[in-house]
DNA sequence: AATCCAATACTACATATTGGGGTAAATTAC
DNA sequence: GTAATTTACCCCAATATGTAGTATTGGATT
């Protein structure tokens, strides 16, 4: 009788042959995992999504074809409750948030290490989010904000409601504040940011984390 | 001759007497670590912050006086340097994510097992992010997009520029289409999420995860 | 006590933006 | 080949925005 209930399907895309042979060979070789399929390009993946239902989709980024972040996001859109993990050498952050907001549940950098991978795997299916080292810091800190903001509490606040597209009007309800003093703030906040819109304001304000 | 290189300051804040003196203990007997002090309070902890100089603050959320997370904020004001971990029973979203936004660069559960704390303590000292597994789980998910958005791809596009606080006209010039278009487009997305200003729109995507 | 900063509020003015009503062609997707 | 998407245009009135000033108050710092 065989335990399907603590084997993980697991499907692989990746465009190194090498690399993808190398990954289902040392997944097979382990009882709890099964490589179902393995596909060198995200279309291919799809198109037998249905019929592989795998729990766990390990896949490269940068792939011929579709790129991999668009093949997250469709393949999220049809197996909703498939986890992606994002293995790949790419650091760059950019590409770190379009992958998690595509759908993503994981994200590891290549090494020369395998037990990392397993590891992930693991903490995935154990309702995890496996990240790598310099991932992980980056993520948490995407949250902060620049604490030596030129603005005051009140102007922060101001700009906050601002960027919520809140009209003066509404933000001097909301403040419990005089319509022309919501105008005065936002005329300091312009210029401290040395700014001459809103759309600039919440520019800078989002590039340099005021809010 | 001591090597300081590898030896993490660190400080506990904590009001659980018996699980800081726990802390203290189990780290002190261990030759990397060096607990420098231990607190009650945030206002203590912040007192002596530039003499005690820590590397590593380990710290509750729920304590009495100042709330945890301002603690943080302050103590990351301070001394931006220092890597803070939350050490806390509260798996509350709203909290997990304040907390990091004040600077938190760590966020682990209280558990039985102190050996995740060490792990958590070498893995900032990595430069990472430690986090417990559904803390991380919840962090990754607050990147993704709704998969379900009523919304078609422009008027997302659309829709993600109006949160930018940029004017139709800006829009128009950025996506390459008449001005009129960008109110067609808005139109369409006011019916379909039923709002009748930029305000509720922007309110009702950012809530629906739809940008 | 003197000074600075933050937060508040006002006047005035020109221009730009927004939201609502319709309609309809061209393109893309299934 | 039909449906959905994207594009574009008309009209209109109300509201919002950005700029340029001035000025009072309260709290903190020195």
């Amino acid at each position: 009788m065989e335990d399907t209930v603590t084997t993980s399907r697991i499907v692989i895309v990746e465009d190194n042959e090498v690399v993808k042979d190398g990954f289902a060979l040392l997944l097979n070789g382990i009882d709890k995992y099964e490589v179902v399929n393995s596909y060198i390009k995200c279309e291919d993946a799809l198109k037998n999504l249905k019929s592989d239902s795998p729990d766990i989709i390990l896949m490269d980024l940068e792939l011929p074809g579709m790129h991999g972040v668009e093949g997250i996001q469709r393949i999220k859109k049809e197996l909703p409750e498939v986890n992606i993990i994002v293995i790949t050498v790419h650091e760059d952050s950019d590409l770190v948030f379009q992958a998690l907001c595509a759908g993503a549940s994981g994200y590891i950098t290549k090494t020369a290490n395998y037990s990392s991978l397993l590891e992930a795997i693991d903490e995935v299916n154990a309702g995890g989010a496996p990240m790598s080292k310099n991932i992980a810091r980056m993520v948490v800190e995407s949250f902060q904000k620049n604490q030596d903001s030129p603005l005051t509490k009140r102007e922060t606040e101001v700009l906050e409601l601002l960027s919520k597209g809140k009209s003066y009007s509404i933000i001097s309800e909301e403040l419990f504040i005089h319509k022309e003093t919501v105008k005065s703030h936002i005329k300091n906040i312009y210029f401290k940011l040395q700014v001459h819109s809103k759309a600039e304001a919440i520019e800078k304000a989002l590039k340099d984390k005021l809010i």
